[in-house]
DNA sequence: GAGATAATTTTACGCGCGTAAAATTTCGAT
DNA sequence: ATCGAAATTTTACGCGCGTAAAATTATCTC
């Protein structure tokens, strides 16, 4: 490796002695040049360590390989792993993806959404926040930029919709809960950030009346994105006033009902479905530490996998086909996960 | 708004009624123009939504307001918590924080480094992989771009290291464990991607040394970053063997602390430090959701926001002053966080 | 109101790179 | 060895923007 640092594609050009658009050519498809230019920019690349400058790239390529990836909350365990998937995903066909978290905040959301679009990505994939969304700007963003968006639908937007089936995984999880105990109070934030947690509401009510039970909401006070401390302090309140009018809690998604678990653990109630158990706890999300939780924690798994793979189809379809079709919406159903708690 | 969109600047000082070189200098600094022609800029930007693309700007202007944040793992809480708690600092500070997880992988960190150095960041905040990371590809980025190490340490590396002191928080909780009980075991992986786990483990050898106890380092196999899997599986196997010499056990990490309760729970061992407990466990790190495990877990904390604050005034420092000085290695000292696991 | 000086704007060029069109080279067929 | 088509490389220009130097305008004196 020589000592002298080469910076600049035509540095590096003029050190193989060629010209820079050649080795342009060469850095977008080494089969794009002659074999014999082929072995002498290899050769230089042995000897030089000169990588071309992306953004320069990005800035002027017809196309880039460039994916962005929007969720709106990093720091949220559901939200970093299917971000990793479906980076994993991305890196695997050949895209450079690049994460965003909003931080719950729509004025972030929509700053992430412009920085994205300075990068020309070939698509994004977004996680809208949702209800606080700036849906001005975010479709003005879905009409510069092929989008795909994920586990928050926001109706007409963008080119496709890769998600959950609310409807049936809330609907599995209160049949199964019926029929093993009594059924489910259901446990959530009276005024939800994401608006899955509307349809799991309006899902649970729908399932519940559909079994001939009486539903009741146990709708709490929170803002922002901490679940489990909200699941836990007014988890605590609720059972102090004895708000969950049967022993057997739904919460409205994991951190909830993690928080809810350490809640009832200082109440002395004992979880699960065993002899002595006070209360039943169940989820829904499969968050990847409910596995962890003590007792673990029953829940319906949202797959990962299935979302990714099929954000990433959307998105090599978006990209390759040319006529875009109508926005195509895939709700992938929850796999109930029996474990302990419920 | 009207309804022509303006994409360049070019475009927008056209509207305007100005050359494009005075909007860049007002969208530099807007007091660097006439009052007046800020006056009709800013009431252009009323009429059209233009905002300068970041990358274009990025690639000519001499100091960048960008600011790299490199972790080595996303997907884990502690870092995703302490990468939030870092980015809003920056945002805070006027930077534009761009975010980025190694994915446990050194190729991948390479590559990372690689583009944030295409971004001419301001500075950059690295979280190294540690013992598997391209040192070489390190100690050439840190050559080009003002990189502050956290976490975890690479001596001689970059401008600035801000860190635990795991020497102290170690010693802390094993002094705490031995008054309040038999002394601990250790319980970690052979071959930790993290350095910090060899000092925690040196730091748990000297301070049972120091105490006159006999240290039980019980070792586990286990490659990667999901943790709690460790913890549980090979816990589970721990107790199988009665691998534990007392009733104490001090993880390297929260991590692998929630895994051993899990492990706990499932083999019947009541953990905490009350009547009929069999176990004691304590982490160290104070992950976001240590206060919701069951029991809670007793663990050190790290200082976020000490170290948070200290990256951003050592980022500062960096980019003001010119003369870079000597440098400045800050170990934060963990706080003691009691609750009931131990 | 003319001339000098300071403040501001514009002209001209550069950043690192992509890409269409022109120029060159290569190669097979004669 | 010669010609022509195809493959390849180079020339020339553009992307969206920053910035130094030149040109313009505003401000101040007398």
């Amino acid at each position: 490796m020589s000592a002298m640092k080469i910076k600049t594609m035509e540095e590096f050009a003029s050190v193989s002695g060629l010209s820079r658009p050649t080795v342009s050519k060469y850095f977008f498809d080494p089969k794009s040049v002659r074999q014999s230019t082929r072995a002498r920019i290899e050769e230089a690349l042995t000897r030089y360590d000169y990588r071309p400058n992306i953004y320069a790239m990005n800035q002027n390529r017809r196309l880039t390989r460039m994916v962005g990836i929007v969720v709106p909350f990093l720091a949220d365990p559901f939200f970093a792993e299917i971000a990793r998937t479906i980076e994993r995903r991305c890196v695997a066909s050949g895209f450079r993806p690049l994460l965003f978290g909003s931080h719950g905040e729509p004025d972030l959301e929509v700053e992430i959404l412009q920085s994205v679009l300075a990068l020309k990505p070939a698509a994004t994939l977004l996680a809208p926040l949702g209800r606080r969304s700036d849906k001005q700007a975010v479709a003005a963003f879905c009409e510069d930029v092929p989008t795909i968006l994920f586990d928050s639908n926001i109706e007409g937007l963008g080119e496709a919709f890769v998600g959950s089936n609310n409807d049936r995984s809330i609907g599995r999880i209160v049949a199964y809960l019926c029929e093993t105990g009594s059924p489910p109070c259901f446990f959530e934030l009276k005024a939800p950030p994401n608006p899955n947690a509307y349809k799991r509401r309006a899902a649970y009510l729908n399932a519940m009346e559909a079994l001939g039970h009486e539903p009741h909401l146990v709708q709490v006070h929170g803002e922002g994105w901490d679940f489990e401390n909200i699941g836990c302090n007014e988890g605590m309140a609720a059972f102090e006033r004895r708000a969950f009018a049967t022993d057997t809690v739904l919460c409205s998604n994991d951190r909830l009902a993690i928080g809810l678990l350490a809640a009832a653990y200082r109440r002395g109630l004992k979880v699960g479905r065993g002899e002595g158990c006070a209360l039943r706890i169940a989820g829904h999300d499969d968050h990847p530490f409910s596995r962890f939780t003590t007792p673990a924690l029953t829940t319906v798994s949202q797959d990962y996998e299935a979302i990714a793979t099929h954000c990433m189809e959307a998105l090599e379809r978006l990209i390759g086909g040319g006529d875009a079709g109508p926005r195509d919406t895939v709700m992938f159903d929850g796999r109930l996960v029996v474990r302990e708690s419920a």
